[in-house]
DNA sequence: TGGAATAATGTAAGCGCTTTCATTACATTA
DNA sequence: TAATGTAATGAAAGCGCTTACATTATTCCA
């Protein structure tokens, strides 16, 4: 007996290429690539067929291939430190809102803390992924910076200061400054500092401009009034990190009068913190963050959305015209003062 | 001393091949390719060497090469729509945590609202970028989703629910079932729905969660108490878009007694909608974002961190074994009683 | 209406890798 | 020592696309 039984080969629907496209419409691969690249020539009637065809099958050219023969991949990469930070969103959305305008596609990369931390940011540019680089809020020294330089790749770096790179940064001293002396301005004069990771950037430019202010108004700097939670996650910008903060300072230095603040999201713990003390005194954040205005939140405004939206159009100026000079950009940080400041 | 003058090397240097390292390493490609493989059969001698030289030039493989060659990218990809979520945020956070554990990069790419959103999900999958897909928060029809499966490529929704693929979902429904039954509970009859885009997903299945809450206590259910703001920014969920929601609760049926939220986010502005107008009914937000614990919302938490975490483990486990049987997570939503809802 | 100018298409050589298969070098064993 | 097995390496054929450059169709004007 003969078995006629036919088995059904499970079809992998394999992904076609330009070749099968080309094949169906009826011509060369070359011709293809034109229509999926805009090029001029090619006639209204047979981008027509190809479209058509293209369409039919679900074609797209696939990114590796591009990539490779052309060199480009029409992409723009972000590398952040870790991803949940209200700051990263904010500029990330300046950023997008850019892109929206060109034909570019984002890609984000996360970098973690630790050790190689510079070799992690070093193999994002190794790889070759993208035709440039935002690095936000990623700090380096300068001979690191230096030696990124020589992958010859267009960058901007956002909330960070080189002067190799296009960068587009807020003046931190200037915003504690300015917050501080507001306070000082308002009477009072025992004013912490409600910080983070001592070795942060931000934080050690902010705490200059703290002391800075109160050194002009002839107040004295106490050390003991720069104070952090102990837990570090995220480099301590979190709301537990505000709330032990805050608990330390309420608890060990109960005579302060008010507090500057490195983030907003801190402020939050803060005044939470004073809520469970049951002791209440002025305070000052700092960003803006969308959350500050709904909570009555005195704060230092960082232009966030603006800085990725101008971060990215520096980029890609720079891919068009590479021998542009190189920029900096240095926003004014703005004090916005509501309710938490208000005295009772 | 240090030397601090400036860069004027306009030479591009450009970037060296395998081909480079097997001539100065004295090797073949094939060689070279297979240290950076970690393929069993290169003698540790001439790995050290190859490695030695690929260091010394900072030679690292192509990622579009690589692609191309191996039809493998070691990269996932997260598609979300807009970025700026606390809800995306923390499930990314638990994406990064399974991440680290395994070799693979992640990608996120954004889709932007509007008509052609089913065009740019499926464009993302033409591309073939990436070897799997993190779908977050994209919710589309079955015949949407059936169409994308065609592509045969390993995917994984998040927050959606569908049976052709892997998903991990929290019920909706229950989440907001169990919120409006605290608050009948707690003696409340007047209760108000404070919601968003009526169209999306979440906010159809949180609605229909509060309606059967009511429906099964004999409270009569009404249109009017179902309210949502204005401004459609991010589909509503937004400060704003709960401040607006309240402030229009509060003044136009001011008998409501209570209030179930579609988001924490949300709750933030009616919070302050409510001290605005200087009445206070007790609220319970959804989501419990790290905020929500120092704000005192009471809120429904959804596991996102573990979501995350477990969708990406899902998804690499399907790499490895691609006729696994495909899964249906639901996680269920917890009610967290904090000082919103406490009575006074 | 012929032929130059121009538009439309095709040919083929890579792009920088991976991978199969063949080859070589070396260690074992009888 | 010859035969055999195994580990290490190399040669070469693509992967799917872009892009000079070459070739063929069209157009246009004197």
């Amino acid at each position: 007996m003969i078995d006629t039984h036919v088995f059904k080969t499970k079809k992998q629907t394999l992904a076609s290429t330009i070749y099968d496209i080309a094949k169906k419409a009826g011509v060369s691969i070359a011709t293809v690539s034109r229509v999926f690249n805009q090029s001029s020539s090619v006639s209204e009637r047979t981008r027509e067929k190809v479209l058509a065809v293209a369409n039919e099958v679900g074609y797209h050219p696939q990114i590796h291939a591009q990539g490779l023969a052309s060199k480009k991949s029409n992409t723009i990469m972000a590398v952040v430190p870790i991803i949940s930070n209200y700051f990263f969103m904010e500029v990330l959305s300046g950023i997008q809102d850019k892109l929206l305008q060109n034909n570019y596609e984002l890609n984000i990369f996360n970098v973690t803390a630790g050790t190689d931390f510079f070799n992690q940011v070093e193999h994002v540019l190794k790889r070759r992924w993208a035709e440039g680089y935002l690095f936000i809020s990623i700090h380096l020294k300068d001979e690191e910076w230096a030696r990124l330089k020589k992958y010859g790749v267009p960058i901007t770096l956002i909330d960070e200061y080189y002067e190799g790179f296009d960068t587009v940064s807020v003046d931190n001293v200037q915003g504690a400054y300015k917050a501080t002396q507001n306070l000082i301005g308002n009477g009072y004069r025992r004013i912490a500092m409600l910080s983070a990771l001592e070795t942060s950037k931000p934080i050690l430019d902010r705490k200059e401009g703290y002391v800075a202010a109160l050194k002009d108004a002839g107040l004295p700097f106490d050390e003991e009034l720069v104070v952090r939670g102990d837990t570090l996650y995220r480099d301590g910008f979190t709301e537990r990190g505000g709330y032990e903060a805050m608990t330390k300072i309420l608890t060990m230095t109960p005579e302060v009068e008010a507090c500057v603040c490195a983030s907003d999201i801190q402020a939050v713990g803060a005044l939470k913190a004073m809520q469970d003390l049951n002791k209440t005194i002025p305070i000052i954040g700092y960003d803006d963050i969308e959350l500050a205005e709904y909570m009555g939140l005195s704060t230092i405004r960082q232009p966030m959305r603006d800085m990725g939206y101008f971060a990215t159009q520096t980029l890609i100026d720079r891919f068009t015209n590479p021998e542009k000079a190189i920029s900096q950009t240095i926003y004014t940080p703005e004090l916005i003062l509501r309710g938490s400041t208000d005295k009772s």
